[in-house]
DNA sequence: CGATATTTGTCAACGGTGTTGACATCGTCT
DNA sequence: AGACGATGTCAACACCGTTGACAAATATCG
């Protein structure tokens, strides 16, 4: 077998945790995909933490070329979609991001490119910074929350939100009279659109803070 | 030492996995903690996923008590603030959010409360459910996000903010201008005040979506 | 080329984890 | 008092991430 390299480690650990999940994803059971030693994995990553961080920063490849230049709305709102994207691809590496910041080239290109456009919009720099985190933690988050759903086939996604409608449907309706009068409301439409509402709002909030004006 | 009881045990472990941390919290130490044998406490939770639901459940008792009356942002934000506390102080909640376990009272009731305000500040149902969304996806995840920091001591906690400002400031200024530039102002204040910016902002957004203007 | 130094792979082992099954003990009820 | 189920104890299983010692391969240099 072929020399092990950091690029083949994270491809085959990849291919492994999709086909196990992030569960039950381990050094050993990567070691055997690899052919070769578990412990081997060490001399190309100081830990496991630093492998799980080094897959997400693969599954990112990509995701600030070509943005829309035409304003900075657009610009971040799609980077955001495809950070949410990139993430719910490998629904296992959304958590790991977690409160680490980037360090990798992928993550850094995001980093720069979101707060470039915020400061090409007008923030100052305290408010750019205040607005980058708002935005990351909205889609990183959401993207973390929406993962496990996400990885569900949709037929049995659809079945779980119907579930849901129906328990708070058959809620007591003196104690939940709004959940019970909302159920059929509850979860509308598919997970992306109601991320895209939050994403659209947060950023109406935030380009109300433009010094310029909305 | 009395008998063990599930709300013993509950109480034990929030207290043990408030000085170890999420991480370290193991059944072994909880039965250290009750001085009992580790194995008893699976005489009254199936596993521990199972206990930690319940830990769960408990940490959002009250969470939707006297809240303010003033205005539905008012009341919506204090909410989201709680609920976030809530989470932080038990990240298992996360896990609670994203399986599809059975709903508990306090959950309903938080459910039931958001609702109620959106529809008597004026927000149609369809409107209502999405903002409920919104608000719900940005407060879990940003908590999920925000919980690996959240547990460590604040001097530990300002150390390693510095330590990633300094990490942007050391990049190469031709590839990451803006992050090199920016690197002082970010991460700003804590982690909670930066939520709460982002909640605002997030709150200004769909206020502007009221039929009867913000 | 040969010798040396560094990196990389292998192996055994440590201390930890959640969980199970067998056995002893306790409380309760007939 | 005896029976019985619920509870506590103990040893053990099958994992986990990680480390240190040693061997093999590779790179470096005289």
């Amino acid at each position: 077998m072929a020399r092990l390299t950091p690029d083949r480690i994270v491809t085959a650990a990849i291919e492994v945790i999709g086909e196990v999940g992030s569960e039950q994803f381990s050094v050993r059971k990567l070691g055997d995909a690899l052919d070769a030693d578990p412990t081997a994995i060490y001399r190309h990553f100081r830990s496991k933490d630093e492998l799980l961080r080094a897959m997400g920063d693969r599954s990112l490849s990509g995701v600030a070329d070509a943005l829309p230049t035409s304003s900075w709305r657009a610009c971040i709102r799609e980077l955001s979609i495809r950070i949410r994207a990139a993430n719910l691809a490998q629904p296992a590496l959304a958590s790991l991001v977690r409160g680490a910041p980037p360090r990798h080239r992928n993550e850094l290109l995001i980093t720069e490119t979101m707060l470039g456009q915020l400061r090409d919009a007008g923030f100052d720099a305290v408010t750019a910074a205040e607005a980058y985190h708002a935005v990351i933690e909205l889609t990183i988050g959401s993207a973390t929350i929406d993962s496990t759903l996400a990885s569900m086939p949709a037929s049995e996604r659809d079945r779980t939100y119907a579930e849901w409608r129906s328990d708070y449907a058959t809620l007591d309706a003196e104690a939940f009279p709004h959940s019970v009068a909302m159920a059929p409301s509850l979860y509308p439409g598919t997970a992306d659109e109601r991320f895209v509402f939050a994403l659209d709002r947060l950023l109406d909030g935030l380009a109300g803070r433009l010094p310029t004006g909305p």
